[in-house]
DNA sequence: AGTACCACCTGACGGC
DNA sequence: TGCCGTCAGGTGGTAC
């Protein structure tokens, strides 16, 4: 699930709930999620204090902590934030939970155990550390473009390297693709102008209105491929059918139509 | 440098 | 119904 407009419903969530509300208890049920930090540290970072601000850069979500540093979270493969009343039914799989005074509750809940958890002092420390690239939606034309120019690899490995730029996926580098009419397996330098400009436009465009429809897939454009994800399965825009290959392990999907494998 | 493949985990789904 | 293989929106390490 969680690619940039999944973890940026997830910080208006904890914008939205889980701010300047003292944390009465931390409760780490098992410490696999805690990257890099103890239990006694990661919860003495956080108990009685409350959280003042919230950031995401890529895949990460940041909550500025009274006091100093910031909790840093990030949702692997199936994790997300879940704001809930104390007395609700506790969801399982809940790896972490800041309790606030008031009976509210802020939990993530992981199953998979892929995402991770720590505290760290300083924002930009950890941006380095991760060897995070800008963030997607601050990419400018022109970085974009020298981003494709200084890459050797195929668009669709560029668009998802972290390191690059940050927050796209397999998913959503697979919509951008589609929506920019760009075969996936073209390579990054190869792109002429007019292509990078659709990529850049395409980019914006499919990871806003993700996050103005809160990320949902349902609330998304039936004409998006998204929406279409299956070998076979009919062009969104009724230009043959949807292929469907392998990316280092991951599946991919594209229409061999609309997106061909030049620009001649 | 780029790509393939495995590992980390758990759950859902289709075939038998 | 139960078992089994396969796949899943992420990342990191290793081997070509």
């Amino acid at each position: 699930m969680p690619e940039l407009p999944d973890v940026e419903v997830f910080r208006r969530r904890l914008a939205h709930s889980g701010l300047h509300k003292s944390i009465a208890r931390v409760e780490v049920p098992d410490t696999t999620v805690l990257h890099g930090i103890s239990r006694q540290r990661f919860s003495g970072a956080l108990r009685s204090r409350q959280l003042t601000a919230t950031g995401r850069h890529g895949k990460y979500l940041y909550a500025a902590i009274e006091g100093g540093g910031y909790l840093v979270l990030h949702f692997g493969m199936t994790g997300y934030l879940d704001p809930r009343d104390r007395t609700s039914p506790r969801v399982s799989h809940t790896r972490l939970a800041l309790d606030y005074g008031d009976g509210s509750q802020m939990a993530y809940v992981d199953s998979r155990r892929l995402g991770k958890a720590t505290v760290v002092d300083r924002l930009d420390d950890h941006v380095a550390d991760e060897d995070l690239g800008p963030d997607a939606l601050e990419l400018s034309h022109a970085d974009l473009r020298d981003v494709l120019r200084e890459s050797r690899g195929t668009v669709k490995a560029t668009l998802m390297d972290q390191s690059r730029m940050a927050g796209i996926g397999n998913i959503y580098s697979d919509e951008i693709l589609f929506q920019a009419r760009i075969g996936p397996k073209r390579k990054a330098a190869a792109l002429d102008d007019t292509e990078v400009h659709r990529l850049h436009r395409q980019t914006r465009r499919v990871l806003g209105l993700a996050i103005d429809r809160k990320a949902d897939p349902e609330r998304l454009p039936d004409g998006w491929l998204l929406r279409h994800r299956e070998d076979g399965a009919e062009c969104p825009r009724g230009n043959g059918t949807v292929a469907y290959f392998k990316a280092s392990g991951r599946g991919a999907y594209y229409c061999p139509t609309c997106q061909p494998a030049s620009n001649g």
